[in-house]
DNA sequence: AAACATACCTCGCCTGTCAATGTATATTCA
DNA sequence: TGAATATACATTGACAGGCGAGGTATGTTT
């Protein structure tokens, strides 16, 4: 892993209400998802992700519900909700921000 | 202030180094410029700024000196040091690959 | 005299990240 | 067969940076 924690900080739950736009997915599932789209340079950490899709249920951005899995360890879900994705857009519009007003300040 | 703490975190010792690259400065300048260079967007809180000195100079970063001020408040002025130059350098490598990569994960 | 600007500093809380640890199932391979 | 590895979820407690609240002191403006 090669991003520092604090340059991540408060990422985390907007990559996985990302993910969730494209459907619904498992924690599991939507890390490996990270790792192979950065080429192996970030993958969130289990207590890290677990704990956000615990704030995301809480604040009602996510709902969860557990698979239904013939064989193989059992799976928990989520879906992103209406709320979900308008707080994703936000967070988006914020970054973008603060990336530029970021950038001022450093260079 | 706009811009959300946890977008913030971990910059604010890059962006007290940057401001210290153009001179030797003390704690309510680099403040001050900080809200001007962002057009009163952002500002750094002062326990925020006080704590980044003491880090920044206990690893070496930077230097301090009491300004010999003959009227007004007493300024005590921070040198960057050349390794702080380096950690400088190396902090906005870090956060351009960051930045890229959070692209990625966001969009 | 009161208000404001300049200038510094500290204490203690809050929050997100993460190391460590634990549980359980299925597959691979020696 | 048994050990290792992959899949999959979850909790606990420590840590660190940001910051609200409070404090000190000087000088200027109204």
């Amino acid at each position: 892993m090669s991003i520092a924690s604090d340059l991540i900080r408060g990422h985390t739950e907007t990559i996985i209400l990302f993910h969730l736009l494209e459907g619904d997915s498992y924690g599991y599932q939507i890390n490996k998802s990270i790792q192979f789209r950065t080429q192996g340079q970030y993958e969130l950490k289990e207590a890290t992700l677990y704990s956000a899709f615990r704030r995301l249920e809480q604040n009602g951005c996510i709902t969860s519900y557990w698979g239904n899995e013939e064989t193989g360890a059992r799976r928990r879900y989520y879906s992103i909700t209406s709320l979900g994705r308008a707080v994703y857009e936000q967070n988006v519009r914020d970054w973008q921000e603060a990336k530029t007003l970021i950038d001022a300040l450093l260079t």
